[in-house]
DNA sequence: CGAACAATTGAATCCTTTCAAAGGGAGTGG
DNA sequence: CCACTCCCTTTGAAAGGATTCAATTGTTCG
């Protein structure tokens, strides 16, 4: 159950890939940040667990994206959501250069957080899991449906609901006749209009 | 009930010092993103608003934080929670030094975002009283009890809660001695390390 | 096949929201 | 100074929705 993670260097100077298995860690709360990371293949998740050992899912990181922007000490832990392969960015906490160099990315991983939240302010189980759908649409770009990546137990964290509900809302809007399953996790969007309006767009 | 908002420059260059009474905006959605934002004084909320005209409010900041980190367009509202004075500052969307100068910036409101987001995921009522509690008490740093400088209806759209709800919980949490009230605004800290545990920290 | 994990389903409980109404404080005008 | 209004807060009761607990079904993999 624990990842195995190959390290190997590229030719690009001080660029190392990292690849993790599913399920492996990228890096863990209380770490020494040493780098930030990208996204060169595969799905990321960051998380918090509270006292109770909840695990809060706060973002997921697609190919592209980067996370893991932490000064100092890492305050989440990230691991893949599925076989990944990310890219470790070196970065001096408080060089001008890095700042100049990641101040774009710093900026879209501010979007996507404020999408996230907005995915979570009290919205019903049904509006947050359209959301959620809407956007693993767009992310994975397939027009003839799509795979959801990760069990319901992640997507449930993600979106601060149970799994249960999770279970529920999906056969729900099934029913509705807003989207068709093809096993747990191949899904295509039917009513594309009536989900865009139902996620609040 | 429009807000006046009084326009003054400063002796630093392309630094604009704005004035927005309370409730005043500061910018709306759909504006051009001409400047990123500084609190000087006061605080100010950004809030998107839904299909249905529920209001959520996105962020709080409080002096020194930095706010309205669009591009192009202003994807929220930003508004004065009380009587506020905010800095105006140049940015060009893609020079490298703004990314320089505001990597810092960025970075912090990254995780405050992030810190807001812990508040919503599946946690009851009183957990995300409790925390957001310890923080006005934090960020206002006075050590006599403090003032809750909005109304509950603020609170419940930060909070992703009816404003009922937040009633009902601050008065369960006096009940239960964890806090004491001096009408609605004035807040006193009893049972800290009781609230600490139950906001999961 | 058995084991482990994931997903579904059912029933009961708990919590929050919703709807409705009543207090309470600040400000205005007579 | 009092009556009145407005807004915010509190309170009550009912309804709705998500969670919890419990159990079953389905899948994958040694």
């Amino acid at each position: 159950m624990i990842a195995t993670t190959a390290l190997s260097s590229s030719n690009h100077s001080r660029i190392q890939v990292l690849r993790v298995v599913k399920n492996g860690p990228v890096y863990i709360e209380g770490d020494d940040a040493m780098h930030w990371y990208a996204v060169a293949e595969g799905i990321v998740r960051s998380c918090r667990f509270d006292a109770d050992g909840n695990r809060q899912v706060i973002g997921l990181h697609f190919a592209g994206d980067v996370f893991g922007m932490d000064a100092g000490v890492r305050l989440d832990t990230a691991e893949a959501v599925i076989d990944a392969k990310v890219w470790c960015l070196p970065h001096e906490p408080d060089a001008e250069v890095t700042a100049a160099h990641f101040g774009k990315a710093l900026w879209k991983a501010l979007s996507r957080v404020r999408d996230t939240q907005t995915l979570l302010g009290r919205r019903s189980a049904d509006e947050r899991l359209g959301a959620f759908l809407l956007m693993l649409m767009r992310r994975t770009d397939e027009q003839e449906g799509f795979d959801i990546p990760m069990n319901r137990h992640d997507i449930a964290d993600y979106l601060g609901l149970c799994y249960h509900t999770v279970s529920r809302t999906m056969i729900q809007l099934c029913k509705e006749g807003l989207i068709e399953m093809e096993g747990p996790s191949r899904c295509r969007i039917i009513g594309l209009e009536r989900l865009q309006t139902l996620a609040g767009e």
